[in-house]
DNA sequence: ATTACTTAAATCGCTTGCGATATAAAAAAG
DNA sequence: CTTTTTTATATCGCAAGCGATTTAAGTAAT
């Protein structure tokens, strides 16, 4: 029956979407206090490592489309964490920088790794459910590796 | 340098919510034949398997709150794909049951998980980039059970 | 030089996702 | 039999995320 397929296609597919969801969860509490979002966080990780940097790379880096980036930059502009300026080789080019706040950051967020492992051992996401996540991976790339 | 994890975290949780995007893109051009999202589609899964559920049964699923799921049920409803109503046993529950509209959306949907197979493999989302994100699964499996 | 094409951002409209809160029914406690 | 607590859904406001389209700057073609 190819009715089972529809079952079992679940077990691939859907465990990554979880668990994107149950891992922006577990950062919530941390990031909450520096007042940011994940994606947020994820454009500060990308600044603090190269500072500086036209929206369209943050984009392609985030695979993010700009109709999506654009707006979020705009909302972290407004909480003074980055700067946007338009480039002056290229004037197409927006190029996003890191503010004194937003440089400060980084320091703030030095012990999310650490803190976030610990919390994700006593949190809804157990080992068990990543391990059926890189079960049902193994499955996917074995499916695509025929 | 305590700042060296901030880039290595990049690794672990970065790519599952990237995997997690590239997957659903994927999926959007079988769906959007369907006229569903992808969401939706889960729903549809979950219900194809066992009908006329409540919503909470829904959401504990999909691991959503019902915040989520109660204005995505209501799309569905003003769709035709689902009927909602309350429980008779208990007035506090609203069952979800499929329309017939929904049953036959089944049968469309049938051949979408080998289609999409052989999408992945001329797609974005490249059996290497599961591979990676494998990789980085491995090491966070192996970071928890420390 | 003018026209056509491409690229970089932005805008619009819609769905998803979630924290906080509200409402009402059911269950437990007194 | 009230009062309190719990449970099931729903509502509100906001931040993503994306398809479709727009605007403007740069590039290539004629």
């Amino acid at each position: 029956m190819a009715y089972e397929q529809l079952k079992l296609e679940n077990q691939l597919c859907f465990p990554v979407y979880a668990a994107s969801r149950l891992i922006t969860r577990e950062y919530q509490p941390f990031l909450d206090r520096l007042g940011i979002t994940y994606p947020q966080y994820l454009v500060l990780m990308i600044l603090w490592e190269e500072d500086g940097m036209p929206v369209n790379d943050i984009a392609k880096k985030l695979i993010l489309n700009t109709n999506t980036i654009t707006p979020l930059l705009k909302r972290m502009e407004h909480q003074g964490i980055v700067k946007r300026k338009r480039s002056g080789e290229d004037e197409r080019k927006v190029i996003v920088q890191l503010t004194a706040k937003g440089r400060e950051l980084q320091e703030e967020a030095r012990m999310i790794p650490e803190k976030l492992a610990s919390r994700l051992l006593e949190g809804d996401l157990k080992v068990d459910d990543l391990i059926r996540l890189k079960e049902s991976l193994d499955s996917m790339i074995r499916l695509l590796s025929r």
